[in-house]
DNA sequence: AATGAATGAGTTTTCATTCAT
DNA sequence: CATGAATGAAAACTCATTCAT
C-alpha cells in the first residue's frame, strides 16, 4: 500500500534494456557506464543505485537473456502438444525463424557470453544448464515422435543434441551472413532434412 | 649460415602463439600486453617491435585463425577424392572430431571474433568469406554424392549450409559441455542422421 | 544562486593557471599531467574532464597567451590617444617595461611556441597574425606621428616592424640576463634611440 | 702515424649535423635517437659510442651552435676594420641578412635553447656569455664610431644592447613570417633607422 | 668499431566507482 | 532518490639506453 509503487523494478529493467542495446552495439568492454546511463536516460550514479557494478549488470543480463530465451521455447512447445511430433518441431522451427531477425541483434552478446564461459565457471555452469533444458525439451518432443511411430527408434537425447546444434549453427550463419540465402526457407529445409533422417521410410518406395 | 639469422618471422610467431594462449585464457580485452609478453618470454617493448599494436596482433591472429582452419579442411577434402561422398563426409567429420579437443581451446577466441563481427565490417566480411568457402567445399562433396546417386536430388548448397551449421553448432555444444556425452560418437551420429536425410531410401525398408 | 554553480569555467582557468606555472618551470614535454594536476590541486582525471588532452591544454594556453598579450597592448594604446606620438610610444614602452618582470616568467613558454611554430602550421599562422596585429597597431601610432610632423616621412609599416623587433629582442635579452643592466632605463633608452632616428632634426642645432 | 686516421671526430660531426637537421625538423623531445641515427646513416648503437646520451648531443650542439654563430660574427667584424663605423655595421648587417635564410632553419633550435635557459643554469650561463660577447663586439664598433665623431656621444654598451636586440627581434619576425616584406631591405632599413638615431645631426639641416 | 634486438621505466589517457550535494 | 564532479588504478604504448654478437 505504498503510495509510490516500487519504481525499483522498473528502473532495473530500464537499465537492463539500455545495457542490451549498448552491449549489442559496442560489446561488454567497449561499452562504458556512461553509455548505458545515457541510453537509459539516467545519470551514471543512478546505475549504481540499482546495480552494484558493471559486472552485476552483465551477470543479470546473462540470467535474463538465457532464461527468457528458454521460456519462449517452452511456451511454444507447450502450446502445441496436441499435434504430431513433426508438426510440433516444425512449428517450433517457424517460431524461432520469426524471432531470428530480432535475435541476431543480440547475438554479439550471446557470443561474448560463450567466450566468457571459457573462463567463468558460473557462466559456464549456467550455459550448460540452458543447453541441457533446451535439449531435454527437444528430446521429449522427439521421444514423443518415436513413441507414436513417426520417427525411427533412435536415441532421442542424441537427436535432440543434433537439432539443438543445428539451430545454434544456423543462427550463427544467419548472423554472419543474413543475405546469403532465404533463411526462412533455408532453416525449414535444414530441419526437414534432419527430420527426414529421423523418420520412418517404410513407404519410401 | 649468416651470423645473425632473421629472427623476425620467428618472433612474430612466438608472439602470436603466446597471444593465442593468453587470449584463450583471458579474452581479448582482459589480456594485457604484459600478459602476452611474459607468455612469449619477451618484454613488452619487444612486442611492439613486431606488432604495431594490440589490435594488430588480434587482426593477424584473426587471419591466421580462419585461414589455417579452412586450409586444414581443404587438405582433408582433397586427400579423399576417390571415396564415396558418404565416406568423404564421414572422414571429414572424423578429422574434425579429432581436432575438436584442440580447437575447443581456441573457441573463446572464435566467439570473440563472432561477437566483433557484429561491429567491425572487416571482420564481418572475412567471416562471411570463411563460411562461404566452407559451404562451397561441402557443397561440392554433396553435389558429387547427388551426381553419383548416393544422395537424393536436393539443393547441394542448402544441404552444405545445413552441414556447416551442424558442425558449428556441435562445436559450440561441445565447448560448453564436453562431459555431456561421448562426443566422438555423438558427432558421428549427428552427421549420419543428416546424411540419412540426404540419402536415397529405395531399399531402406 | 543555483545550488551547484557551474564550476566548469572556474576549473578550466584553474587548470590553465596551473599549466602556465608548470610549463614555465619544466617546459611542455617535461611537464607531466600529474604535475599540472597537483599544481592545480586536482586529480589527473579531473584534467581530462575539462581538457581533451595535454595538447588541448597547450593549444588553449597558446590562444590565451597571445590574445591576452595583444589585448593589453591595445588597451594601453587606446587610452593615450590624445598625446603626441612620441609620448604615446614611450608610455607604451613604460607599460611593457612594467610588465616585463611578470612576462619573463612566461618567456620560456613563448619560446617553446616560437619553436613549435616551425613545425605546426596552426601555431605558425596564429603567431603571424599576432605579430601582424602588433605591427599594425604600432604602425598607426607612427603614422600619426608622421602626419602631425613629429616624425620624418618614413614607411610607417617598416618602422613598426623595427619597433616590434626591438621590443621582442629586448625581452629576450632581459630574459636571458636580467642583471646585465638597469633594464628600465635600458629599454627606454633603446626606444628613444630608435625614435630619435625617426624624428625630424630641423632644429637639431 | 696511425694507419687509420681518427674517425672519431668525423663521426661526432656527422652525428651533430644529423642532430641539427632532425632537431630543427622535430624539436628536441620529439626527435628520437632513431631519427638521428638514420639521418646520420648510422645505427642507434653507434650514436652511443660517440655521445653518452641524447642530452650530451644536445649539450654539444648547444656549444657548437652559439660558438659557431659568434665566430662568424667575429670574422666579419675583424675583416672590416679599416672602414667607418657606419660601414662596418652595415656590412655586418648585410652579412647577417645573407645568413638569415640558412639560420631560420635553425631558429627552432635556438628557441628551444632559450626556453631551456629558463630552467638549466648551465645553458642560461652560456647564453648570457654569448650575448655578452655579442654585445661587447658591437660596443667596440660603436665606440669606434663615437671616437671618430660619426656617432653622438652615447653609452656604447647600451647602444650595442639595442642593436643586438634589434637583430634578434628581426630574426624572430623573419622566422615567423618570411613573406611579410622584403626582409633584405627591411633589415637594412631598420638598422639604418637605428644608426640615424646614433649619428650626429649638426648639419642635418 | 658497429649493429640492432631487447629492455622496462615512464607517460598519457580511460573509465568504473564513489560521494558530497 | 538522483546527480555528476572527482578520483585513481590500470593499461597501451614510447623510446632512451644497453649489450650480445
Amino acid at each position: 500500500m505504498s503510495p509510490r509503487p516500487d519504481v525499483s523494478e522498473e528502473r532495473k529493467n530500464q537499465i537492463l534494456e539500455a545495457a542490451i542495446a549498448v552491449f549489442a552495439r559496442l560489446g561488454f568492454q567497449q561499452a562504458r557506464m556512461d553509455d548505458i546511463a545515457s541510453q537509459a536516460g539516467l545519470s551514471k550514479g543512478a546505475l549504481y543505485l540499482y546495480y552494484k557494478s558493471k559486472d552485476a549488470i552483465i551477470a543479470t543480463l546473462f540470467k535474463y537473456f538465457f532464461t527468457q530465451e528458454f521460456k519462449k521455447l517452452q511456451v511454444i512447445a507447450e502450446s502445441n502438444q496436441q499435434k504430431s511430433a513433426h508438426e510440433q518441431l516444425m512449428t517450433l522451427t517457424h517460431q524461432l525463424t520469426e524471432a531470428m531477425q530480432w535475435m541476431s541483434r543480440l547475438m554479439p552478446i550471446a557470443f561474448e557470453f560463450y567466450a566468457i564461459a571459457g573462463r567463468e565457471p558460473e557462466v559456464h555452469q549456467s550455459l550448460k544448464e540452458y543447453f541441457k533444458d533446451y535439449r531435454t525439451l527437444l528430446a521429449q518432443l522427439i521421444q514423443h515422435g518415436i513413441d507414436n511411430g513417426e520417427f525411427r527408434v533412435v536415441n532421442a537425447e542424441a537427436a535432440a543434441i543434433t537439432l539443438t546444434a543445428l539451430y545454434e549453427g544456423l543462427a550463427l550463419l544467419f548472423f554472419v551472413d543474413p543475405q546469403t540465402c532465404q533463411w526462412k526457407e533455408q532453416i525449414e529445409l535444414s530441419v526437414q532434412l534432419l527430420l527426414k533422417g529421423l523418420e520412418q521410410h517404410t513407404s519410401s518406395k
